[in-house]
RNA sequence: CGGGGCGUAGCGCAGCCUGGUAGCGCAUCUGGUUUGGGACCAGAGGGUCAGGUGUUCGAAUCACCUCGCCCCGACCA
């Protein structure tokens, strides 16, 4: 490609709305421009990397005897009632109706639409397992789109299905997808770690996600500093000592105005994680649907809602409202498990507790000495885990948290869809069996913003040479007829050779040409100049890196070999 | 949806408080001089000042409404 004529508008200053630095980079070296909110035109250099992205995918998944294919976006309301998620999904699923006023979606995921293609064509169990995947642009109505490609509300997704005749199949095509992940993200030269995950509103029985290790991330980590253990804080465990506290008379004490858990623990000249803090949240979906319930946790421990809606099997919980509170007879902060008619969780660490300290549920008071064996409770798992927390697989490690962004997850849905959907074969016995499946997901658009999150410098984009828009940039300098002439002819050496080359033939200053090759991130840089081809040789640099001086007959060569190196 | 900020030329910004009909840098176009790290000189083009309503003799500027964008939070495979 000549650079006269190829799109790729670069800028010299930093679009003021761009926060993360791939974003700003992506935008200034000319890949992405933003149509609206959300949305983003690719030019040609952005495409190239996604094409880039989408072929090693491709790869790996076929490669696992994966079959590609293609579903549509536009999806019909049916299926989405059949399997529930209709008014489960919420608003991030964009509705609409048709000419015909018939309901309809853009596919924000694909388990609907693949479960109804499958169970139309699968009859036996002969035929599994089988795993089918598409590269396809998703819609979801994010309430905020953010950071550029990071958090797009249009964005091209690898959406993969596997069916399966059993369980025990299911979790080999699992570990499968795991291990392949592995290998994509490892050939795209990212730094990141598969974490344990909470399935969400997709839902099943087991997730892990892919993170790729950078500050800008939306995600928190939680990690053993001794063994492997990792998960998103939404999943996290950890270990914490019971609180048994010395085991005094249980009464009232006067807390005047007094609420927030710090100044209760001053107040009284006790530690923070003597108190029980009682949260009550109002209850959206499941067994508890428009109820109150409260989670109680060590004063120093924070609630994991997730964990709350995952214990309740409820679909979302919210803070509740001063109505709710009066309805179970709580007082605003003074809230205390005693005497609440409402259902109760406390989380594990309270189990056994003793010679605590809890609201009092009156006005102005708290009670002291209190002992959770009084309560009809359930225990589970609420709290978010800290930092330093102890491991609970290995007894060495502590935990430690890292931000990540979220490239990939892969899920075992076991018949979450396959059971209403009915994705039904007659098994070995002749016997109809319902299918059992996994879903294995990437986010092929945002991988390119992470890739740039980890690879980058004060000069701009640093492409892994697998990734980048094109091989080489040959830098013309100046413009006289012998630096054109054997630009040129080294340009369609190159071309001749297979390698994906972009000349740089501009009437350009070479600072402004030098610029823009680093600010686009071009793994090697042939620069053919007057005082070079005096010495007849040309320079080849590496992004980032070494230069080397080439003889020019040899370039050609000299330059396929480094290719080779790097592949 | 709650909180905060912003909207003036392709990009980055000034002007607004104190109303008088729009300006700077970069980019673009023309001519010239330059040419190994974002050149210089001269000239030129490009703006319904996000949109609407109101106040006023007069609105980018004041008031109200609407829309859009960004950040924090809530939310989220």
């Amino acid at each position: 490609m000549r650079y006269s004529k190829f799109l790729a508008p670069s800028l010299r200053d930093n679009p003021a709305d761009a926060e993360v630095v791939s974003h700003q980079l992506l935008l200034r070296a000319g890949f992405i421009r933003r149509v609206t909110s959300g949305v983003y035109d690719y030019l040609p250099m952005g495409l190239r990397v996604l094409r880039k992205i989408e072929a090693i995918i491709r790869e790996e998944m076929n490669r696992t005897g994966a079959q590609e294919l293609l579903m549509p976006m536009l999806q019909p309301a049916e299926l989405w009632q059949q399997s529930g998620r209709w008014d489960k999904y919420g608003s991030e699923l964009l509705r609409f109706k048709d000419r015909h006023a018939h309901e309809s979606c853009l596919g924000p995921t694909h388990e609907e639409v693949i479960c109804d293609l499958v169970k139309r064509e699968l009859r036996s169990y002969k035929q599994l397992p089988m795993n089918l995947y598409q590269i396809q642009t998703k819609f979801r109505d994010e309430v905020r789109p953010r950071f550029g490609l990071m958090r797009g509300r249009e964005f091209v997704m690898k959406d993969a299905y596997s069916f399966h005749a059993d369980e025990d199949s299911l979790q080999e095509e699992y570990q499968t997808m795991f291990k392949t992940y592995q290998r994509i993200f490892t050939r795209l030269g990212l730094k990141f770690r598969p974490v344990e995950a909470d399935t969400g509103s997709i839902g099943g029985s087991q997730s892990h996600e892919f993170h790729v290790l950078a500050e800008s991330g939306e995600d928190l980590i939680a990690y053993c500093t001794h063994c492997d253990y990792a998960a998103n804080v939404e999943k996290a465990v950890a270990k914490r000592d019971i609180s048994v506290f010395d085991d005094a008379p249980s009464h009232h004490v006067d807390t005047p105005n007094i609420t927030a858990v710090e100044d209760v623990a001053t107040f009284l000249a006790i530690p923070e994680e003597q108190l029980i803090k009682t949260l009550l949240y109002h209850v959206v979906g499941g067994e508890y649907d428009g109820q109150v319930v409260a989670a109680c946790l060590r004063g120093d421990d924070a609630l994991q809602e997730i964990k709350l809606v995952r214990a309740l099997a409820a679909d979302e919980v919210m803070l509740a409202s001063d109505t709710d509170l009066q309805a179970i007879h709580a007082v605003k902060g003074f809230v205390g498990p005693q005497d609440l008619t409402c259902k109760l969780l406390l989380d594990e660490s309270l189990r056994d507790a003793k010679g605590m300290v809890v609201g009092a549920n009156r006005v102005d008071q708290h009670i002291t000495g209190f002992s959770v064996d009084c309560l009809d409770a359930d225990f589970v798992d609420l709290r978010e885990v800290r930092v330093n927390d102890g491991c609970c697989h290995c007894d060495e490690g502590h935990i430690e948290h890292a931000r990540g962004i979220e490239v990939g997850q892969v899920f075992a849905l076991g018949q979450q869809y396959t059971k209403p959907l009915d994705v039904l074969f007659q098994d070995a016995n002749g016997k109809r069996a319902i299918a059992t499946m996994g879903c294995y997901g990437i986010g092929v658009s945002r991988l390119i913003a992470a890739v740039i999150e980890q690879c980058h410098d004060e000069h701009g984009i640093v492409w892994p040479l697998a990734l980048s828009p094109f091989q080489v940039t040959i830098i013309t300098m100046g413009k006289s007829e012998r630096v054109l002439e054997n630009s040129k002819k080294l340009y369609q050496d190159l071309l001749n050779a297979g390698v994906e080359v972009l000349w740089d033939e501009r009437k350009e200053r070479p600072g402004v040409k030098f610029k823009d090759a680093e600010l686009m991130g071009i793994p090697y840089h042939i620069v053919v100049g007057e005082r070079g081809l005096d010495a007849g040789i040309v320079e080849i640099r590496r992004r980032a890196g070494e230069k080397h001086e080439i003889a020019i007959t040899e370039t050609v060569d000299s330059m396929l070999s480094m290719l080779e190196e790097k592949l």
